[in-house]
DNA sequence: GAAGTATACGGAGGCTCCCTCCGTTTTGCA
DNA sequence: TGCAAAACGGAGGGAGCCTCCGTATACTTC
């Protein structure tokens, strides 16, 4: 997980700093970045308890942290529910390639997609603030999806070239068809969600090629 | 300029009432009526003013009333907010039946579609508030877009009997043609819109059954 | 039209949250 | 080890929210 951008400066919404690449200004001091991660965690943990609308002085104290700190790294809301949203995305996706070193392309991908709906849960307390801001800052949530369907389209990818998983169905078609559930689901019962995902992975890998080559399907 | 939704009660939006019509429990006394219209009225310009998140306290004292009687009234924002939306929409469509009283029926629409965009106009503010309230109370605005539609039809009807408007136009068809246009032009420039909205209004005219041609409505 | 009563009004007050400001602490560098 | 620069923290002044209850006003009845 990367991190340490810079210091993050004026209120514009929408410019973020992709954290991994060296910046331009000099790198933020040792505490600043142990803040920025405490300040991003407690946030995220506070949105999905208790929605967008949660104090700031809250997550701030449960970050350990005063709350001049926390203005300091997030001047605004707004800033601070991309960042954390950011974040989740960084985190999903980074945890495919994990998967995938540490198991079958098969498995990794089911633990993936079970991993998503998580995703999806936790944000629903975020919607009321981020759908707004979907519209405002199309560019970025467009380009966090982006990186979600590669994430997805290599771990398919993985599977197919494994021939444990079928291979008509692209990255994107995945993740419309998971988030999608994870959105008609009832709000309380994420499990309904997990399992209807974990049919739809047992869907997957029905007319695998296993070995051979894959069937045609539309 | 940076929202941030205030700590909002939570409450029952829906039960809106009417305050004109009669209703089921025994009317409202004189002056609760009074205050009724003159919060609504109020609330209508500071929502088109400064948008939905005008401080409640400024729309009690510019219709000079108490914050505590303007709560009484409109327990929530967002039941202010839904007041406020479908009185305008009332007056809009009654609107309609008056110019048809008053005018030649083409004159009428063109005068209508006019008043429209103004309606449109109004709402730009409070459309980060009513966006989310759209797929929460879904009903109520189809209700609302109804009740425009069958006003539009009127006036078409009325156009075409008299021969001076084309017959191959839908009223839900205009409402989509103005309403697209009034979102797409540029903001402060309302006075594009009604540019463009007239234009439209001279296509309407264009094959009308009778060769006759007005002269313009302002 | 006077008296009585249900209704409605108003705004002070208590509370929550926001965000800035600046004295204090920590870090990294020489 | 000493010293800036960077970062911290939280007190404090505002702004809005919403409730509560004493006061005023509108209907009703006689």
């Amino acid at each position: 997980m990367t991190l340490v951008g810079r210091h993050v400066a004026a209120a514009e919404p929408g410019a973020v700093e992709p954290a991994g690449s060296a910046s331009t200004d000099r790198p933020l001091r040792a505490d600043a970045v142990r803040n920025h991660e405490l300040l991003l965690a407690a946030a995220a943990a506070a949105f999905a308890a208790r929605g967008a609308d949660v104090p700031l002085e809250d997550i701030a104290r449960n970050a350990g942290v005063g709350v001049g700190t926390l203005y300091r790294h997030f001047p605004t809301r707004d800033v601070l529910v991309q960042a954390v949203y950011r974040h989740e995305v960084d985190v999903l996706c980074e945890s495919a390639d994990r998967l995938l070193e540490t198991l079958p392309p098969d498995q990794a991908l089911a633990a993936w997609m079970q991993l998503f709906v998580r995703h999806v849960a936790t944000k629903r307390g975020m919607l009321s603030v981020l759908k707004p801001m979907m519209s405002t800052d199309a560019a970025f949530y467009q380009q966090s999806r982006g990186r979600a369907v590669a994430a997805a389209t290599k771990l398919l990818d993985a599977g197919v070239a494994a021939g444990t998983v079928r291979s008509d169905i692209r990255g994107d078609d995945l993740l419309r068809a998971v988030g999608g559930i994870c959105m008609t689901t009832d709000q309380e019962r994420a499990e309904a969600s997990e399992r209807l995902v974990s049919l739809l992975f047992d869907g997957l890998r029905h007319g695998a090629a296993s070995g051979a080559l894959p069937a045609a399907a539309s």
